[in-house]
DNA sequence: TAGATTGTTAATCGATTAACAATC
DNA sequence: TAGATTGTTAATCGATTAACAATC
């Protein structure tokens, strides 16, 4: 069902945080930068950052540091951020027109290319330089332009069905930010996002903080 | 640092996933789910969703499964989202104006009473219903309309400005979708929400299927 | 050489998974 | 009673943390 169970996850998912410092780092100036330095900005301990690190194979100089070049280098190769990956994006909705107006993607080599809603009175609309197409036209859209992933904004309701698109258009992944569980073959690999986990840990954090007792008024 | 440790994140995090599904089938008349249907619908092996489950107390009947209204209430007061929990909301960028154009909030019983933005010519626009403030505000604001949990959408230069201002004001509680390591006291709870995460493990994942040779294109 | 940091190897901790007795 | 599922107890696995030798 396009899972797949892969070590190191905790750190994959950390590598992005330093990618944003370092980068921020290399704008200032900042050649060198060792360990603890970074433990510091980024309020983690310093072995969870040396062994992060070594995950993308990059490595420093004993007594001195990392290259901070090097480390940039090192950890977008690692996520194959360095050549840039298309998208199609599924459901123009505020959630899909925020993802198409987030300049962000476009320094973790993510384009979205295309746009496509349901919606009739969307269709044709401009949204952040893209042209809304219909839904039922990704398919055909995809055979003559194929892009390796695709993004789900639609409701959960639709979700499934726009997944069955993507998938018969040929994509590789799909980030999934509908509230469903999507069906797909073993080859197609679904990346879910549950905005509302983060809520959920603030939450039990905030009530653990309180004693446990009240909840959040 | 607003850090916090605490044990059954993964489960934590996971119980949203549920609630999802469990509304669903109570909005479909379904009064009981056992763990087996749960498992074939989330996509979870069985006894991690037991495990999930006995986290909020709820029991269940051997032999038949769970009462579903039931199980829908362990969770939504376990996660303490049974009393509507209020927020502001720092920068009405494209993301800002998502989260404020966003439904599913109701469900889990967030509510943005407030909207701020640094930038004067957002100030006085009405987005999604909310009347958007001078971020300098802020701090005023919460002391005539104290409320828990305040939100970060604002560009990573400003975020650690817009925490002061909201910590200055007295929340508790900061979900903060900026690509920074905010600095707050202890007793004030940072949730990080880093969206590329999920993106880079959707990269590597997609890198390993591929047998890990070749990028994205 | 002395001081500092890297990177390896081992220890701990917690999450996931398995097995099964208890229960409807 | 037989069949099914819960919930507990134990086993496994991997992530985090600690200690320290190697290196600049």
């Amino acid at each position: 069902m396009g899972n797949l169970k892969i070590r190191k996850l905790p750190s994959i998912r950390r590598l992005p945080t330093y990618l944003y410092k370092l980068k921020e780092m290399d704008r200032d100036g900042v050649g060198i930068v060792a360990t603890p330095e970074l433990a510091r900005c980024m309020n983690l301990a310093e072995i969870v950052i040396r062994k992060d690190l070594a995950l993308t194979g990059v490595s420093g100089q004993p007594g001195v540091g990392y290259r901070v070049p090097e480390l940039i280098d090192a950890i977008v190769r690692y996520l194959k951020w360095d050549s840039p990956a298309e998208a199609v994006l599924m459901g123009v909705g505020s959630l899909g027109k925020a993802l198409l107006g987030y300049s962000g993607f476009a320094d973790i080599g993510l384009q979205i290319v295309a746009a496509f809603d349901s919606d009739p009175s969307k269709i044709g609309e401009s949204v952040h330089g893209r042209t809304v197409m219909a839904s039922a036209a990704v398919g055909p859209w995809l055979k003559m332009h194929p892009v390796p992933l695709g993004i789900i904004c639609v409701p959960a309701a639709g979700a499934q069905e726009a997944a069955d698109q993507l998938v018969a258009g040929g994509v590789r992944g799909i980030w999934n930010f509908a509230n469903v569980s999507l069906v797909t073959p073993d080859d197609v690999i679904v990346q879910r996002e549950v905005i509302a986990g983060g809520l959920a840990e603030l939450s039990v954090k905030l009530g653990v903080l309180n004693g446990g007792g009240m909840p959040l008024e």
